[in-house]
DNA sequence: CTGCACGCCTGCCCGC
DNA sequence: TGCGGGCAGGCGTGCA
């Protein structure tokens, strides 16, 4: 599921309810996601305020308080659900809806001020760690990633620089994490797309101009994907529940076999197997 | 160093 | 209606 603009539409439906708000329980419904979780990860969590929520690539940061960050990944089919707590604790949260625990609720969220987060994680490909907020940077999972592609140093030099010396093909080459950040199969699709780049091309040669013009494809793609709330294919859901709509501006991903949008182009959307996930392109336009 | 297959999980869809 | 196979938004590991 979740790739930079369905994490950022996370982030931002998080933020209101939790900034400034204190942990009073945190329920732990089995011992692991990926991976074990941290030591004691409940009792370091309980009687912590979360002082704000930061992103970094696919992953969210909960500064805590007491001087550590929570970091979670939402893996491929990860949720992190508002809603209101137990009726007792609910004044302050009339608002909110109430939720049914349902399969997969693995960890659970209850904050001052009465809302409840869940994190339901059907694949449990997600996970949880907690580093001291001041060596997030050097943390494991995020020490090698690349630039933040809506950041100000992304730019085409960057992006040149990264892609040199690369045999892959393009579209291999920007799903590594360490090229930029926050970019998967489908944003990555389409991009190349925006760009009129072939995603078969090995990513060492790509012309100045089709760099030039990939930087501000990437931007223009994750910028649109976020104000439509992500893609919402199955299990993506904006913390209200809400579903994302990007999945409607698709112009190749799913897309195999219907007709090139591209004004005048004949061609039809193909899709093709490279490192073992579906690539779609344009094999007319993008060259 | 690069590139790639694999495994980790569950759910869903398709063809038979 | 049931069942097997393939596929899915990610990513770390291990091997060539």
């Amino acid at each position: 599921m979740p790739e930079l603009p369905e994490v950022e539409t996370v982030r931002r439906g998080l933020a209101p309810v939790v900034e400034g708000a204190v942990l009073t329980r945190v329920t732990v419904n089995r011992p692991d996601l990926r991976w074990p979780f941290p030591e004691n990860m409940a009792g370091r969590l309980t009687g912590q305020r979360v002082l704000r929520i930061g992103r970094r690539s696919k992953y969210l940061l909960f500064d805590l308080s007491g001087g550590e960050t929570l970091i979670v990944h939402l893996g491929m089919s990860g949720r992190m659900l508002i809603s209101a707590g137990t009726a007792r604790a609910t004044p302050g949260a009339f608002h909110l809806p109430q939720r049914a625990a349902e399969k997969h609720d693995h960890v659970v969220f209850d904050l001052s001020g009465g809302a409840r987060v869940t994190f339901n994680d059907a694949r449990r490909f997600g996970l949880m760690d907690l580093v001291a907020t001041d060596a997030t940077d050097r943390h494991r999972l995020l020490r090698d990633i690349g630039p933040e592609p809506l950041g100000n140093g992304f730019d085409a030099r960057l992006l040149a620089d990264r892609l040199a010396g690369r045999r892959s093909p393009v579209k291999t080459a920007l799903l590594d994490q360490r090229v930029v950040a926050g970019l998967g199969n489908i944003y990555v699709c389409e991009a190349l797309f925006a760009a009129r780049i072939s995603p078969l091309r090995p990513a060492a040669t790509l012309a100045e101009p089709q760099v030039a013009a990939l930087v501000p494809a990437i931007r223009r793609i994750l910028t649109d994907a976020i104000a439509a709330g992500g893609s919402s294919l199955k299990d993506h859901r904006q913390a209200t529940g809400e579903l994302g709509y990007f999945q409607h501006d698709f112009k190749v991903y799913g897309r195999e076999g219907q007709p090139c949008c591209t004004p005048g182009c004949p061609g039809v959307i193909a899709r093709i197997p490279q490192a073992g996930r579906s690539t779609f392109h344009c094999p007319d336009c993008q060259t």
